[in-house]
DNA sequence: TCAAAATTTCAGGAAATATTGAAACTCCAG
DNA sequence: CTGGAGTTTCAATATTTCCTGAAATTTTGA
């Protein structure tokens, strides 16, 4: 195996146990993504030099994560795999996950949390920081799940906006409230 | 301990391991942001029934990412401890540790990888995958930077606004080549 | 239906993490 | 200095997670 191949899934398996996900998991999608052809799971055997088993896992796994695309070539009974094609489409599919796993269960605890009534001083206090951290968390999931579905030249070109986009908000502004303003707004298009 | 604070330092005991920090560094944490006094290592040790030194251990581990406020009270020699009273400190906070554990040692990796001249026509798809990856990462990291720094309240009114942002990058558009459409600009701000 | 190929499950051992008590250290008041 | 409250470190133990080979299951071509 080249260099640079090794280096990338030696790089995603160390990287796995920071992301919450195994080290076996995460070479075995590192190598899905270093491959141009689609692989079955005694090539990973041979490649990663792991047993079938763990394959068959880490396969699962992955599946779960809806991160793999199964492929059956006529006339072989073998399953192959690969990883979709565009790496937007990947993190969109890894986000969309974590949200699900990681954010929308606390959500659900701090929304049924806030139907009961606090029983006392501290508990008035934790409510207000719960009904904090829900509103926090419903602002930042409702957006991401709106702004995932926006199409990939629209977002990147938004994402290279980056605060820029404040520009435009105050701009509408000044249009909504001329009067506020002798600004044109129009100038503050340049740059954007 | 209430039934409510009980709920919410278990949850996150609970979610901890989704989350890559474990249990009891999770308690900890929840039971800080739970109290509306700052505790001490000893008070923290008697609410979770855990050992001095774990509390160490997690205070320690808390104040790596950066999370705490250590407190200390005159003529008292232990020291205290809170949690940012804004939970979007706490989140601005934790995303920045993220960033900086989990997303840059790969862009770090990715940007050396593209350094070097591809061997085979494999490394060749390899560098090319690498180099989406590296472009989406830098192009998301780039973005959160500048976001981030917002002021609570723009960037409230940022999310609020979702994809509607695409409305307004839409406007801009037609200011910029007024050939191109027939509508009025201004129409399209209602209900921004 | 059978047999071979491919895959999955599972129990037990291996490896990695988490937790603890004891010892070491720090800091300050007396 | 010295004693003791407060804190951290560390090595041993407990717990959890991971990985494997063997056995069970599924699939499909003959």
């Amino acid at each position: 195996m080249s260099s640079l191949r090794e280096q990338f899934i030696q790089h995603f398996g160390e990287m796995g146990s920071r992301w919450g996900i195994n080290r076996t998991v995460g070479q075995v999608y590192a190598l899905l993504v270093a491959s141009p052809e689609p692989l079955c799971a005694d090539d990973i055997v041979e490649a990663l030099q792991i047993s079938r088993s763990n394959v068959s896992m880490s396969i699962k796994e992955l599946d779960n994560w809806q991160l793999l695309n199964r492929r059956s070539l006529p006339g072989d009974r073998r399953e192959f795999f690969t990883t979709p094609a565009d790496v937007w489409e990947i993190f969109r599919r890894l986000a969309d996950q974590r949200l699900q796993r990681e954010v929308m269960p606390t959500l659900s605890m701090l929304r049924d949390a806030l139907l009961q009534e606090p029983a006392d001083a501290q508990d008035a206090h934790l409510r207000e920081r719960m009904q904090e951290m829900h509103d926090l968390i419903d602002l930042l999931s409702g957006w991401f799940r709106e702004v995932e579905r926006l199409d990939r030249r629209t977002l990147e070109r938004l994402l290279k906006l980056g605060s820029g986009v404040v520009r435009l908000l105050e701009m509408t502004d000044r249009l909504r409230h001329p009067a506020a303003s002798t600004t044109k707004s129009s100038e503050d298009l340049h740059g954007l």
